[in-house]
DNA sequence: TCCTTTATATTTCCAGTGGAAATATTGGTG
DNA sequence: CACCAATATTTCCACTGGAAATATAAAGGA
């Protein structure tokens, strides 16, 4: 008659990170404790231990969920969107990410309570960041220094994105469309950006 | 004989305020608890309700201090390097708080944490910014778009620079002096910034 | 099949947190 | 002096993550 639900669940692990993300969609990440996912899932607070180790190895585990996503969401975005740059293209994909998952992106990048050390968590995060590098352009530079030129537009390439996804996430600054803040950096002189049209 | 402290300590919304900062820098923002900074005073747990209604009161208080600080780094950085221009000074100041001042960097920008409707978070966030949009250049834009050029010029200035501030936080980038990453978008034509030399 | 081992989940307990509510102490003002 | 408002304390509560011991079940070996 009533289902017994067995002793042991069978795919918790999985579960759990999928019930760490509803909550994070539904309550936020204030709301997204150790106790909430477990009773989200129907078990005791202390299950998580024997495959997370603690709440920082599960919380790790959904922002690398998280990271995966994000990356989708920058390549979805350079495949459905060919009338302008690939570089444009993610960058919106970024940004539309961090506005659709703000509360998983928040969470993403939050050293406090994520663990970067972490070796899947380091793989999904530089699949995301690797997005980012193969539509990098490669800017004149008035000035040379000792660091390359490609990792320089890499890295202010993901700083202008992320830098602007964080504040307009704080409120600080209008959602505006990336598109009509930012330059596409691809048109200057020396880019080798393809580009259609 | 013992110095009997008095029932009322006289300065106490200031004295939170300062040992909360202390706690930060020498403890971190994860220890930055109610009960802690209460017990750094020597005074009741309950007793800041007074002065900031809650915790959240408390830590919007702390953020604003932070924000006038960190004006003053810019400030600062423009007027003690004349060699370069004011908007890479600035940009260095912005990085250099953060570096210098990590944790209360983090709390400033913590949604979760700090009240930005607060009247007075929200001019000492204003104060800040004013400085990057007075160093802001007038970048000759590609496309005319509904924004305003300086509008854009400011949103970009101020992504870019607190992007690459919190990426490099949390360790995600390598911390770079920022004049070899970044470029001083004041000698693109159509800058309207002043140069020294 | 039976027994042991291992993985998984629960129960119980504990120190810590922020906050509500009632109480105590003090300074200021009539 | 008497009263009031501001300030601080005490007590209590719900909630949190984690440690430790226990319970359950699945898997493997005789």
């Amino acid at each position: 008659m009533t289902e017994k639900k067995p002793y042991h669940h069978g795919g918790l692990k999985d579960a759990l990170i999928a019930a760490g993300i509803d909550i994070l969609e539904s309550r936020g990440l204030d709301h997204l404790s150790l106790r909430a996912i477990a009773a989200q899932v129907g078990v005791s607070h202390t299950a998580p231990k024997n495959h997370f180790g603690n709440l920082r190895g599960l919380l790790t585990a959904i922002a690398t969920t998280g990271f995966h996503r994000h990356a989708d969401f920058m390549r979805q975005g350079i495949l459905g969107d060919e009338r302008k740059s690939h570089q444009i293209a993610a960058m919106r994909g970024y940004v539309r990410f961090a506005q659709t998952h703000p509360q998983l992106f928040r969470l993403m990048f939050s050293a406090s309570l994520c663990n970067f050390d972490d070796p899947a968590l380091s793989a999904a995060s530089d699949e995301s960041y690797g997005v980012l590098r193969g539509v990098a352009a490669r800017l004149d530079w008035d000035k040379a220094t000792a660091l390359d030129a490609d990792l320089r537009s890499e890295v202010m390439l993901w700083s202008i994105v992320h830098g602007y996804a964080t504040l307009a996430l704080a409120g600080m600054v209008p959602p505006y469309e990336i598109a009509e803040i930012m330059p596409d950096f691809g048109y200057l002189p020396g880019s080798s950006v393809t580009q259609a049209s």
